[in-house]
DNA sequence: TACAGGGTCACGCAGCAGCT
DNA sequence: AGCTGCTGCGTGACCCTGTA
């Protein structure tokens, strides 16, 4: 919708030009197996933009092409495809086959640093080969030519049969396999290559991805371009030689000098204006080796998911569970996930009700892998509108940056992943970050969106003093609260439930400047509800409650409790606050707040 | 002033899939 | 067929902001 900017274009030209070389640069070979001579048809480039062209011994080997299509006709055939309404079933069945040839090639023919741009272009570049495919292996199906259903038949469908058993064989080919197991792209690509046979159980796994995907299998799709983005953009520490003929050799090499002396922009220059133009802001907090160990974890993540689908195995993410209440329990005063029984949820591709959440969650996966290489920021909402389309809603971002979080084990800033701040501070109060100074004691502040970066405070305060509303926060600045009280305080508000950047603020302040806090909040549920999210932590981030909960605010203003027998007019709760105070009761810091007040029971 | 939307929190029900 | 588990979706609470 917002157009490809120049950049953008020059990268699509530049991959698409350089797919036609690496193609070129197999087909030249005679000697080459059968999957290297798999035709690709012309994609948009005429020879003229290539610079010097194809090899001039290009030739097909017609024997792959139906009868119809052959006198070296490809333009021909690539209208007849056009008009198939394709299977993409088929299709994930070719992306299967071909990733790892195609990375492998892709790396071993074109020496360029920028993995993203050419490989999110690598499903593009493969669709006349999902078509090409087709024709072939759908011969004996029925396939749909706008209303009308025809039958397509070929005469020479051993031939063809042949041909694809040959194409099988190639992928299970002891030269796919690396013969050095350190380098983590030769392990990945052993791995793959090293599963079993793609045989009989193809089609039944087909038939009920068919059946499952539907529609939906645009996300399908999704999901294997992330997950070739991801593999693409793993670091190769060495090459591997391969038993190329000489031929081939000397293409390649051919083409790799031609693509240094060539015009294209330097991509380095190109991500560098693409870093400046799309962020703002570089992620400052996560230290070198915590980044490596995250991107491992991805790409172990996105290993396991290859796998499983190379070997028709559920593809299937597991999270740990916390559902409710009962997985939490109380340590050092704050609550924390309770480590015996521990459930695992599964988000299933296989599963008709998980698969959207699964691609949801692949992909938010694959833009933090992203990002994560390049030491860049974003936050939650910039995530979403990335793919309205597919997110539909932010609370689909957040789940799913919650899922990972969980899967991953990190808190969503170290993914470099942050939420708008609602929170406000005034007072005696300067925080430091990075080279900038924020002084709360001229101007309210916002809390900073990335308060993990905070480096320190200055202060002279005797007190950090939290209330619930920001009306109430306004009404004490605008009462002038700074001059009419002895102490020198630091006045906070989170509008509400607290956000997770107030509390992370918070629990800095607290571990930095070991001043006593104080809370205000409503003397009903819903206020002591807040209070506690402050004070315990939240279910929904228990996993991070050490750094996010702050046990040593005091509640403070009137309890529930000093109502009693005071001449007061009492407000009755509701029926939905009488559910609520039920449903508090059940949470394991209850005792706790007992111990802290006296109370018996 | 009304309404949409965005942040937080949570629960319950319906429908589907898998297992017995 | 019935049970169980999982997920999506709806609901409802609180707090606000921004816009028509």
């Amino acid at each position: 919708k917002c157009g490809v900017s120049e950049i953008g274009q020059e990268l699509l030209l530049e991959s698409v030009t350089k797919v036609q070389y690496l193609n070129a640069a197999s087909l030249a070979s005679k000697t080459a197996k059968p999957l290297d001579r798999l035709p690709i048809p012309k994609l948009r480039l005429d020879s003229e933009d290539l610079g010097s062209g194809p090899p001039s011994e290009l030739t097909l080997d017609e024997s792959f092409l139906p009868k119809k299509c052959r006198n070296g006709n490809l333009e021909t055939t690539l209208m007849q495809r056009e008009k198939l309404n394709v299977s993409t079933a088929y299709k994930t069945r070719y992306i299967l086959k071909t990733n790892q040839c195609l990375i492998e090639n892709f790396y071993k023919v074109l020496k360029i640093s920028d993995w993203n741009a050419v490989a999110s272009n690598m499903i593009e570049l493969m669709e006349p080969n999902f078509d090409y495919l087709h024709s072939h292996l759908n011969f004996q199906k029925h396939v749909s030519v706008g209303r009308v259903d025809q039958e397509i038949e070929y005469e020479d469908c051993d031939n063809i049969q042949e041909s694809l058993k040959e194409i099988k064989k190639s992928f299970q080919s002891p030269s796919f396999i690396s013969s050095t197991p350190n380098n983590s792209f030769n392990a990945l690509t052993s791995k793959i290559s090293s599963s079993p046979k793609v045989d009989s159980k193809v089609d039944s796994f087909l038939e009920s991805f068919e059946r499952t995907a539907g529609e939906n299998v645009s996300d399908y799709n999704l999901l294997l371009n992330n997950s070739m983005i991801m593999l693409s953009n793993i670091d190769i520490q060495e090459e591997v030689p391969r038993n190329k003929s000489s031929e081939t050799q000397n293409a390649i090499e051919g083409f790799t000098n031609e693509s240094q002396n060539s015009p294209i922009p330097d991509l380095d220059e190109i991500k560098t204006k693409l870093d400046q133009e799309e962020f703002s802001q570089k992620n400052p907090i996560i230290t070198e080796a915590r980044k490596a160990g995250i991107l491992n974890q991805i790409e172990e993540i996105n290993l396991q998911l290859l796998e499983a689908m190379t070997q028709q195995k559920p593809i299937v993410l597991k999270v740990r569970k916390i559902k409710s209440w009962h997985d939490c329990t109380m340590s050092n005063d704050v609550l924390s996930p309770k480590e015996t029984n521990i459930e695992m949820k599964s988000i299933s591709f296989g599963n008709k009700l998980s698969e959207k959440t699964f691609t949801i969650v692949t992909v938010v996966l694959c833009e933090i892998y992203k990002m994560l290489q390049r030491n860049l920021t974003c936050t939650k909402r910039e995530l979403y509108y990335r793919d309205v389309e597919l997110f539909k809603s932010q609370v689909n971002v957040n789940k799913a940056l919650d899922t990972i979080c969980s899967m991953l084990n990190v808190q969503e800033f170290e993914l470099g992943i942050f939420s708008s701040s609602k929170g406000l501070v005034a007072g005696d109060l300067k925080v430091i970050i990075e080279n900038e100074t924020f002084d709360c004691s001229t101007t309210t502040q916002m809390i900073p969106q990335n308060p993990s970066a905070i480096k320190n405070f200055e202060t002279n305060a005797n007190y950090v003093l939290i209330v619930e509303k920001d009306t109430v926060f306004q009404r004490l600045i605008s009462d002038n609260i700074f001059q009419r009280i002895e102490d020198r305080i630091i006045l906070i508000t989170a509008k509400g439930y607290p956000d997770v950047n107030t509390r992370i603020f918070l629990k800095k302040m607290s571990s930095i400047l070991k001043l006593p806090m104080y809370i205000i909040v409503d003397a009903d549920p819903h206020g002591f509800e807040i209070m506690c999210t402050y004070k315990f932590g939240s279910m929904m981030k228990v996993r991070n409650s050490e750094q996010l909960a702050v046990p040593s605010i005091e509640w403070i203003g009137i309890h529930p409790s000093d109502i009693e027998g005071q001449d007061i007019v009492k407000c009755c709760l509701s029926e939905a606050d009488l559910k609520k105070v039920d449903e508090l009761l059940q949470r394991p810091y209850i005792n706790c707040l007992m111990q802290l007040f006296n109370y018996n029971q």
